[in-house]
DNA sequence: GTTAGCACTCGACCTCGTTGAGTGCTAATT
DNA sequence: AATTAGCACTCAACGAGGTCGAGTGCTAAC
């Protein structure tokens, strides 16, 4: 059977109508509600081949139509209009990220926190991987007679801290020297390539303040181990209550789970590290908890290094033409951003 | 009217039924459950009584009894029994706790992670606010060509990072002198003396890299301004969803949209410094959409320092013992851990 | 090929009677 | 005087039955 221009009419009015009802939608309606110039009757004759082809399915027997995930395919690929965003919309999502560019590892949960205000969806938020980056510098930062800060960066511009307790805190020139030191020797080091063995060569090398100069070490083994499972965090989970889809208290407690789970959101978030944005609807996703929903999804390069990746999730009716503008307006302003404060 | 032995008895079956069951209970159920030798006529004479006294409620004509605040208040200044916390719940908190010592203003976020999936109740968490404390120690830490990290060690270890983005960075030599001038400078010093004057006195006092200087004591600034107003976090907010008195959807989107309001959340919190567990039950809050819920909330201070607050929220028929016998806990091992690591 | 007409389906909603848990009151019992 | 048994009454919850309306598929006419 040929999918002709009306029946991609009919099944884009469909959709539109579905996506802001979220009722099923009847061959009637169409005919009153989108000016097809036919019949009610035509209509259910071309609703019926679209159901023979899998575009659209019936909940129960009389009840009116509804898309099928690979509607929504069909609608994503080649009828939603794409938009760009408003003014305001790109006039928000700049300043948050503008604000945050101080803190960068922090700067991915606001930006997730804004998204989620936009679009009225779920977000999910993957950390980018300290292992994969290089040390840029190490700084030991004194606290009081028991303490003190190793502070960490790394070549993508992501600062740890971590404190280290210790009976003999060496004074100020002494960790100033050791972090001189420290920086010598595993400069431009991938945080993978220490070891205990690197350990005890250093610190023979350094030859003094041997505890100390271990639990510095241990510290960066721990950022690194810490950093070495992906961190996820989601923002305006809520959002889900809003959807009718939802309004089932099971299915909604159901979803809140699925997004405490870890692992599963990792699979979602993919590893895949292509530039594209993509849209990921229903059961295309083979994760049985999240069959009913659609996920927006873009990872984010800066100059080459890998920034962590966002989702958007929602009821396979959203709004697909919005999550799209909004990360594809992400990329723009975190590049510009990134451009104007490398001075270029 | 006496409050004698007997209707006592009776309130506390029928509060730790309503605890339990969450159903409003009636006479014969008592007689039934709690054997208290008496018949269910009898009991419905006192409930009768404790109906007029103000400490249970018919919530309609023909239902049974339910507690009302002030029996609430009652069941917990005078009924319920403190208990201490099971090895595996000591255990649990413990090694989070100590897995979190080396970030310290992240532990109170992991800890609510914790008392949220022992008590299932939703955590509210405030962040100690850095204008009261002092500045410990300040450090420069090059990134790259185009910033630098200031680090910011407050006396409560709190330790907080800002990125600098600068044409001209100054070099690894220069940042440490700076470093230097500023502790010297600034020891000790209050965050909130920090203004305008001040910076400039010490810029023409240093006299060199003053573009640099003023970016930092501008950043110093700036995170003194974002820890101005308290920092709040909540967590485990989706377990009111399983509490049937939120089972109602429109509830327990209030419900999560309360959770949302920081400035209710300030006030609900306190301001009031006591080191005391404190029980807040339903209306006693004053706060109108919160008044469904009871709070226990606590203030942790360590060797004289806030390291802010935390609040359990659960209905007004949660398991009171539970979270106290958790704040409780908490309070003793984090004294114990830092005591264990300052070394006394 | 399109449309009007019609029988049919089925969820949503309303009404109404039944059930059962609960109460308060009164009179009998201890 | 306190307790209890008994009874009439109330009311939410539940299920059965009925109606309504949006929807379909099919057939015959245009």
């Amino acid at each position: 059977m040929l999918l002709n221009d009306r029946k991609i009419r009919i099944l884009e009015a469909i959709i539109n109508d579905y996506i802001l009802t979220a009722e099923p939608i009847g061959s009637r309606t169409i005919a009153k509600k989108y000016g097809l110039g036919i019949s009610s009757a035509t209509i259910r004759n071309e609703m019926s081949d679209l159901e023979d082809m899998g575009f659209i399915i019936q909940p129960h027997a009389s009840a009116g139509r509804v898309p099928t995930d690979k509607g929504y395919r069909l609608y994503v690929d080649r009828l939603m209009r794409r938009r760009e965003l408003t003014d305001e919309e790109a006039r928000f999502l700049q300043s948050v990220i503008a604000n945050n560019i101080n803190q960068i590892d922090y700067m991915m949960q606001e930006t997730a926190r804004a998204i989620a205000v936009l679009t009225k969806c779920a977000i999910v938020v993957s950390e980018p991987q300290v292992k994969k980056t290089t040390i840029k510098h190490i700084q030991l930062v004194p606290v009081d007679e028991q303490a003190f800060v190793m502070v960490l960066v790394t070549d993508s511009k992501v600062v740890k801290n971590h404190l280290i307790y210790l009976d003999q805190v060496p004074d100020e020139q002494a960790l100033a020297r050791m972090s001189a030191f420290i920086n010598e020797s595993l400069r431009e080091l991938c945080v993978e390539d220490i070891d205990s063995s690197l350990a005890k060569k250093l610190a023979s090398q350094f030859g003094h303040e041997e505890d100390a100069l271990y639990a510095v070490l241990n510290a960066i083994a721990a950022v690194m181990q810490s950093e070495d499972d992906v961190q996820i965090y989601t923002s305006g989970v809520r959002n889900i209550l809003s959807f009718p889809e939802f309004s089932d208290l099971e299915k909604a407690k159901a979803m809140f789970k699925a997004l405490e789970e870890k692992d599963m959101l990792i699979t979602l978030l993919g590893k895949n590290s292509s530039e594209k944005i993509q849209v990921v609807i229903g059961s295309e996703n083979n994760l049985e908890l999240l069959e009913d929903c659609s996920v927006i999804k873009a990872n984010y390069h800066v100059s080459g290094q890998n920034f962590g990746s966002i989702g958007i999730i929602g009821p396979k009716r959203m709004d697909y033409s919005q999550a799209v503008a909004v990360l594809n307006g992400i990329l723009k302003h975190l590049s510009a951003v990134i451009k104007a404060l490398s001075g270029k």
